[in-house]
Order: structure tokens, then C-alpha cells, then sequence
DNA sequence: GTCTATAATTGGATAGAC
DNA sequence: GTCTATCCAATTATAGAC
């Protein structure tokens, strides 16, 4: 009993060794070759295992995409840094968009939103799950500070939600959007840092309370 | 000689147009499909024509794929419009960004951006290529456009490159966007109209001279 | 659970007749 | 130029031994 309950302790381990090892090398190869290009044996050489190994874990394909994707978004800290006191509109604004910005310029992030656009059509909850989980939490994160600031009185905001993606959207097209479309384009600190001060000053131009 | 010269044009008639419908039929399958998932026999099929004439055509697939994508951004008017009249900002911005918000409204134009991106790190130029024509086209008359309201005295704009890409990506974060992600995400014409207005006003509290 | 070996299908690309 | 028929490589997925 104690030995046959050792060897099953020892299988489940190895299992779940190499099923991690499985989903690593899965991650690896779709986020840098997209879904298509990448064939279930090319995973498997590169986890150490079997193609047999692969679908014992993963029925298809598709499962073993779309549990990679669940795994990365788990990865990702969506919070980070919480919502800047109110008080200051600049200095919050500056916070949120800078931390946005640092979201957007990661390799990864982008060879995720790369590879989820062009497989949105077959599998549209990876699309939806991936908008909840990239922009919302900054959706989220900047109405709250938004709301905090209009009830000091430092901000005067009709519509909430729109103004938001006006913010995030002056970042975002200039930071992350061409670099889907231009590969190795690079956006340095600097500009960053400089595009991110530039979407704060018109934001407060527009809506700073008179 | 005048028999087998007719048999040439005929000839050339009916290659031109099996390279045409073969052309017609790559266009649609690799918008609704993307790249790796269009065989070129579904292609030949879709075209009534056999695997093979689609190779005396086109050498190899990249090839077809590169040489429609060119004859897409023919069939693109890209400079319609034209520059508006200096003299009013907020009728020649909302002109200017109307323009742009339609275009991005376009079905093909969000499936061409889907297939692109997808294959940018495999076909660099499209990436650029389309970057070029699609956006810059509208950058480039939205810089025209300032520049004669700055000289106009009406705007005062320090770096203009980075007001337009505001602009520019106000709209484009709501309008564009998230539909790439969203698959039969709906956006509608009062949304989009308002969206625009929206960011013809920051844009004005902004920039407007005083 | 994991492996080796392989089945079954499909894809890109070509040879040769007309 | 176009077609039929086909080659060859790669891919998803499974069967059976350990």
C-alpha cells in the first residue's frame, strides 16, 4: 500500500512536471509563431515529452491554446499600485498613464495582443477575456480616481467613460498600436515618458474644473 | 498569322482573366481567414480554376498574398477629402476626423488590420506598407490642415506630430480598436459621431489659441 | 502516465498532356 | 495557359507496449 501510494505520488508529480513544461513550451511558441505555425510536435520536442504526453494533458488543439492564454493572464498583476489619492490631477493622471504605458511597451503583451487579434474570429472569448483582462483594470483603476477628483472639485468630467478613453487612447496609439503593424519599431523612455506628460496636459486642458 | 494572333489575345484575354478572378477569390478567403488557413487549393477552387494555373500565376503563396494586398490599397481611395479650409478648426477637425472614423469603419478594413498584424513579423513590409497607407494619408492632411490654422492664428500647437497622433488616437481607441479584439463588436453612427465631436473639443480646450 | 510508431489527412508544389 | 494527376512533406491525432 505504502509503495503503490509512493508511485502514485511520484506519477502525479512527474504528470505535473511535465505538463507545466508542456504549457512553458506552449507559451513560448504561440506567443512568437501565432497559432497556426505552430505544430503540437514542435511542442512537445521543445517541452521534453511525447506528442502522446501532449494530448493526454490537452484533447486538442485549441484546449491546449486556450489554457495557455488563461495562464498568462494569471501572471499578469492587474492591479498595480491601486488608485492614486486624490488631490493632485497631474501627478494621478501621470501615475495611471504611466503604469499603462509600462503594461503596453512589454514584448510579451504585445506578441499577446498580436497573436489574439489574428485568432479572434475562431475563438472570440480569448478576445473578450483578454480586453477585460488588458484595459479594464486601468478602465477601472481611472474612473474611481476620476470620480475621487471630480468630487474634490479639481476635475469637471460629463461623460466618464468617454473621457477615460480618450486618455488611455492618446497612450496608446502612439506607444503600442504601430508597433503591432511596424515589427522591432522601438519607443524609447523617453517618448514615452514624453507622450504620457502630453495626454495629462490636454486631458487637463479639457476637463480640469474651472 | 492572323488566326494564331487571335488565339494569343484570346489566350491573353482568358489568362488576365482567370488571374483576376484568382485574385478576387485570395482577397476574400485571406481577409475572412487569414494566411496559414487559406489553401491554395481553396483558392483555386473559390476561382474556378485549377491549383495549378494559380502557380503559373503566382509563384508561391507569399507571393499571392503580397501581390493582393498591393491591389487592395490600389482599390483604397486614401486622400479624399482633401484639406479643409483654414478659418474654422472645429468644422475642419470634425471634417478631418469623420473621415477617419469612417474609414476605420469599414469591414475590410478591420479584417485587412487583423491579417496583417497577424503576419507582420512574418511579412515586415505589409506591416509597413499598411501603416503607411492607412494612417498616415490622414496624418498627413491633418498636418497640412494645423499648420494653416496655426497660421491662421487660430490654433497654437508645439509639437504638431504628437497633437495629431491625439487626435487621431482619441477616435481611434473607441472606434477601432477594441472591435479587433471584440469580433462583431457594433459601433454605431451616433456613437461614432459623438466620439469625434468629443475629440474635437479636447482637442480645441487644448490646443486652441488664446 | 509516458513513450514509440503510425494512421489518416491535408498542404504546397510540380510534371506532362492538350 | 490550363488542366489532371500526383509527389512529398508536415500535421493532427491515436494504438499499444511498458
Amino acid at each position: 500500500m505504502a509503495v503503490s501510494k509512493g508511485l502514485k505520488d511520484y506519477q502525479d508529480r512527474v504528470a505535473g512536471e511535465k505538463r507545466a513544461a508542456v504549457m512553458d513550451a506552449a507559451i513560448t511558441l504561440f506567443l512568437s509563431d501565432g497559432y497556426d505555425r505552430v505544430s503540437l510536435e514542435a511542442v512537445a520536442k521543445a517541452a521534453g515529452v511525447s506528442s502522446a504526453t501532449v494530448y493526454k494533458h490537452f484533447p486538442t488543439k485549441a484546449d491546449l491554446f486556450g489554457g495557455i492564454m488563461a495562464r498568462l493572464w494569471e501572471n499578469e498583476a492587474t492591479g498595480e499600485g491601486g488608485v492614486p489619492p486624490a488631490g493632485d490631477p497631474r501627478a494621478g493622471l501621470l501615475q495611471i498613464g504611466r503604469d499603462y504605458a509600462a503594461l503596453l511597451q512589454r514584448q510579451q503583451t504585445l506578441d499577446l495582443y498580436r497573436v489574439i487579434i489574428a485568432e479572434a474570429p475562431r475563438f472570440p472569448e480569448l478576445g473578450q477575456e483578454l480586453h477585460e483582462r488588458g484595459k479594464k483594470p486601468y478602465l477601472d483603476r481611472l474612473r474611481v480616481y476620476l470620480i475621487g477628483e471630480i468630487e474634490a472639485g479639481l476635475l469637471s468630467i460629463d461623460d466618464i467613460p468617454l473621457a477615460k478613453r480618450q486618455f488611455l487612447g492618446m497612450i496608446n496609439d502612439v506607444v503600442f498600436w504601430p508597433r503591432l503593424l511596424i515589427v522591432g519599431l522601438e519607443v524609447t523612455p523617453e517618448e514615452t515618458e514624453k507622450v504620457v506628460a502630453a495626454a495629462v496636459e490636454t486631458f487637463m486642458a479639457a476637463y480640469a474644473a474651472r
